[in-house]
DNA sequence: ATCATCCTACGAAGACCCTCGTTGACATCC
DNA sequence: GGATGTCAACGAGGGTCTTCGTAGGATGAT
């Protein structure tokens, strides 16, 4: 059966939950070897497990690696705005309705934030909406 | 290999895509039977397929079914904003750092929003604001 | 040279996800 | 009564995901 007509999606920027989890080592630490990528996830994975997920995320063209010593070492290639922005797409669409009200709600419920994240957050939508006027 | 050893996480709240697919319909429409669901999904996904996820689902207590003539009528256990809820919180973490901002940012530069949208965004802020002043 | 260490590469094991075919129950229509 | 249609239940098939064992190459110490 293939992927298609078992209904998987293969959108762009979509990650596994492990894979989830290496990309988030890389774009935080900018790069990584097999060791570091390791090391940064606290959890007690195989090393060579976590070089096996580098070489499927190389296979899906979202890091590439450079020769570095004997070992390799990794950069991401896909953004992480870019892969946020199709979860936050999907997770909006798919659980609160398409609506980024609701969803901003949920999120400022789930969490206490300080008068400055507010702030800055505000004048995020401010800028939107000088953006929305110019045009 | 159990779950736990295998790393995998069995998080509250958390569906995999097709489940995502029928609970996403349960939401947007308070209840539905097998064929109500199977007709409200866009795509061809065999009759015995959505009984089975919903089935599965029953077993994760994310819904409940009660009988309604012959066939069963399902409700949602699980509501949308606890799964929006802990779903935000793996894509601030693992995509944006745990930074709200960062994730706001994302979502108003990938959609366009009306003076409207905004002004609602702003008072969630707003509200989020007073509940911080008043502890 | 031999050994230990660190690395990549390969492939298989097993859990998981999603699919649907088949069966059997029950109702309705002719 | 037999045919038809709708439904739940079960289970198997095949793809995906994640794990790691093993092999083999390179490097450095003894």
């Amino acid at each position: 059966m293939t992927d298609e007509s078992a209904g998987r999606r293969r959108e762009p920027n979509r990650f596994t939950h492990r894979e989830l989890d290496i990309m988030s080592v890389l774009w935080r630490q900018g790069s990584g070897t097999v060791a570091e990528v390791r090391d940064a996830l606290g959890e007690d994975v195989g090393y060579t497990t976590v070089l096996k997920m580098l070489q499927i995320l190389s296979g899906k063209n979202a890091v590439r690696h450079e020769k570095e010593g004997r070992a390799h070492r990794y950069y991401p290639l896909v953004e992480s705005a870019d892969a946020g922005g199709s979860a936050l797409k999907r997770v909006m669409n798919k659980i609160f309705h398409g609506s980024a009200e609701l969803l901003l709600a949920t999120l400022v419920e789930n969490r206490e934030f300080t008068d400055d994240e507010i702030a800055r957050m505000r004048s995020i939508l401010d800028r939107a909406q000088e953006k929305e006027e110019d045009r």
